[in-house]
DNA sequence: ACCTGAACACCGTTCAAGT
DNA sequence: ACCTGAACACCGTTCAAGT
């Protein structure tokens, strides 16, 4: 039994695919991206894409993980900026990939791949703020605030405002809290 | 020249167009309701939507419009309850059409007629805001605090959470104001 | 196991033609 | 002015067939 007879081994033909798939998704949109564009891209028919995705909403799944994947030193790096200054930076981050964003939400009640990769997410959001931070008014609901940051910094990224109306915002958001616990 | 030779006047065809349109967007989504489908449901030819709306998104505007037209009267009646109960009305509320505010989100960088409904939305809750609210903390910037109630309610709108998670966030996001400036 | 050519069942939109 | 039948140029996905 075969086991491998392509030119290329698996895992370099999907990383392939996924980034041209990536750039294409970012810079078009993902409606706007056709498969058949995405095949183009990556120098094969369009369906040879569902060998290595059941469909395009996995396709986007793949690209979405590998972007969180490849951005994560920078996050360890941005999470050395005073409160503020670091939803700032996530808000103009994130910003660059509002498209997707806008385009996850609009299909989590299409697609049950992409509304668990959503779950997910939100979940590790929620961790994130249990683990480092607390409250500066102690009786406080801290998931209820923790939803309100998460859910302020999406709306500044899906809504593009100048510079200065959402430093303003996020100073107001990271009004409540204390810096991150130490150890 | 004859200005009207229709069996019924134009804007009784609009309002029964928009009416078939509501329903499916609301109840299919926007993406899975062809215009066949409302041309069916409105028993006309596809092609004759055309003649009443520019494309797809001149319908989900007109759509747009007439179901916050159509439901003023009910917003009135909730500005008699306090803050925490109003939000929890309003995302509740919100909720039944979060797949069709997903979409606006989605679409406006394609479509220039939702981004205009979609700003002029925005200024009108601002305006609301501005009009009827104050800070509890003086020091605090008005635009900034009501864009994070604005974007907070609409992030529970678009992630659903159970009934208490939400209560507790619209808790936490009342805790902020004061109730509405008497004149 | 991996990839293709060709087809399927759509889609939003346009347009010449009718009344 | 209003509406249609027919077509256009797509789309995501499937499938028999090749190697």
């Amino acid at each position: 039994m075969p086991v491998n007879r392509r030119a290329q081994p698996e895992a370099e033909k999907r990383a392939q695919l996924i980034a041209a798939a990536q750039k294409l998704f970012i810079r078009e949109g993902y409606e706007a991206t056709s498969m058949s564009r995405i095949a183009k891209a990556a120098r094969v028919t369009p369906n040879t894409i569902y060998w290595y995705f059941k469909d395009k909403d996995a396709l986007l799944v793949a690209v979405l993980d590998e972007m969180f994947r490849a951005s994560r030193p920078e996050y360890q790096k941005a999470a050395s900026l005073a409160l503020p200054e670091r939803y700032v930076w996530l808000v103009e981050r994130l910003r660059k990939i509002s498209g997707l964003i806008a385009t996850v939400h609009n299909r989590i009640h299409e697609s049950e791949a992409l509304a668990q990769w959503h779950a997910g997410f939100h979940a590790k959001v929620a961790e994130y703020f249990r683990a480092g931070y607390r409250l500066k008014t102690p009786g406080g609901n801290l998931d209820a605030e923790a939803r309100i940051i998460a859910y302020t910094i999406e709306g500044l990224v899906t809504h593009d405002l100048d510079a200065a109306a959402t430093r303003r915002t996020c100073e107001a958001l990271a009004a409540r809290w204390s810096p991150p616990t130490e150890r």
